[in-house]
DNA sequence: TGCCGGTATGGCACTCAGTGCCATTTTGGC
DNA sequence: GCCAAAATGGCACTGAGTGCCATACCGGCA
């Protein structure tokens, strides 16, 4: 045992990271749905099966992290303050989104692009967001004064899911605008939008 | 050549019904992954094939005339006055959904804990939603007095989508609430929770 | 009635994502 | 150097989706 997670684990997260470096750089060249899994496996040197260890779908391989960053979210909005309302918490929590991300601004522009022109991919980050924001809902019930377990109440789920609308628009409005304003700013202006 | 689309056209539309309901009888029966093609082919005596024919994929039977309905929603949109912000001509409009749907509690109940417990169906009835939501911003840019082709603005796509949410949300409330509430009434409250 | 052309159908073979199983190799720890 | 766990590769399989072609069907017309 070498480190916090052992040389193995380490080793592990390194070709990982080695395999979506390369499988990206296929989609951006040739496009999601014309590279297939075996030229992946191929231009990275494992086989096609232990891609499948790696990695549990095609599209897992271009989304990434999501599902770590909504429970990093979650973490962060169940630390806020009690007084704060939920658009602030959310807010708050929403940010560590775009800090934590490296964004260059070209790089997002062209994911993005893929992501729009690909119906799957599109499809599935969409899910993958739906799952954590759909844990995102008790946190705010809690804040609205729900008592937990009372069903068919639609408040809360419309706060969040609203919330996590207006930061696909400004993260589509900041791609499109070529980077000039910033998320932040976009996102703002997009609640400021909905809520006048 | 009878009637205002010939008999052809006719017969048809009338199997692809008749492939959708026994379809659905299945999915609710076995559930959605473990309904095979070819099982929805014997049962509703086509080729597996011919099911291509009617249904581009799986999840298109089970998710029927959505983008039908977007068309629909657009229509009304483009036809509510001018002197009506964005979020009222989008309740007039989205009302075309519930009203012109079939909805028997029992039997939506069912259907959506489908969705709930397929992710892929979920995403894709959501992506489809996406499409055509998209083609409802225009519309409200203009409401909104954004110059036509001018990117960058978040605004009229955090609207369109946020009202999405909220009526996604409410159509989950009505589901999990046993129906007791309509839609409509859930709905609004969505909306003034978020712009509260 | 019988023929014609377009359309629907069925069958077949194929690609590709994803999975289960098993044999083999690698590797960390003693 | 040895052992057990883990990683890997190979193989065969299912299931969705597609292209191709031969055939069956059916409405209209002579």
């Amino acid at each position: 045992m070498i480190g916090i997670m052992g040389l193995r684990e380490r080793t592990r997260q390194a070709v990982k990271v080695d395999i979506a470096a390369t499988a990206m750089r296929l989609f951006l060249e040739q496009g999601f749905d014309a590279t297939t899994m075996e030229q992946i496996a191929a231009e990275a040197e494992v086989s096609r099966r232990s891609l499948f260890r790696y990695f549990e779908s095609k599209e897992d391989i271009a989304l990434g992290d999501i599902a770590e960053r909504g429970v990093r979210v979650q973490e962060v909005l169940a630390g806020r303050p009690d007084s704060e309302g939920p658009w602030e918490a959310l807010r708050a929590a929403l940010d560590v989104l775009a800090t934590e991300m490296e964004f260059t601004p070209e790089w997002a522009a062209r994911i993005t692009a893929m992501f729009h022109e690909t119906p799957s991919l599109r499809a599935r980050q969409v899910e993958k967001q739906l799952r954590w924001t759909g844990q995102l809902v008790p946190e705010v019930e809690r804040r609205l004064g729900v008592p937990p377990g009372s069903a068919g109440d639609p408040r809360a789920a419309a706060i969040v899911t609203s919330a996590l609308a207006c930061l696909n628009a400004a993260v589509d409005a900041w791609t499109t605008g070529g980077g000039k304003r910033s998320v932040f700013e976009l996102y703002d202006e997009a609640v400021a939008a909905i809520r006048a």
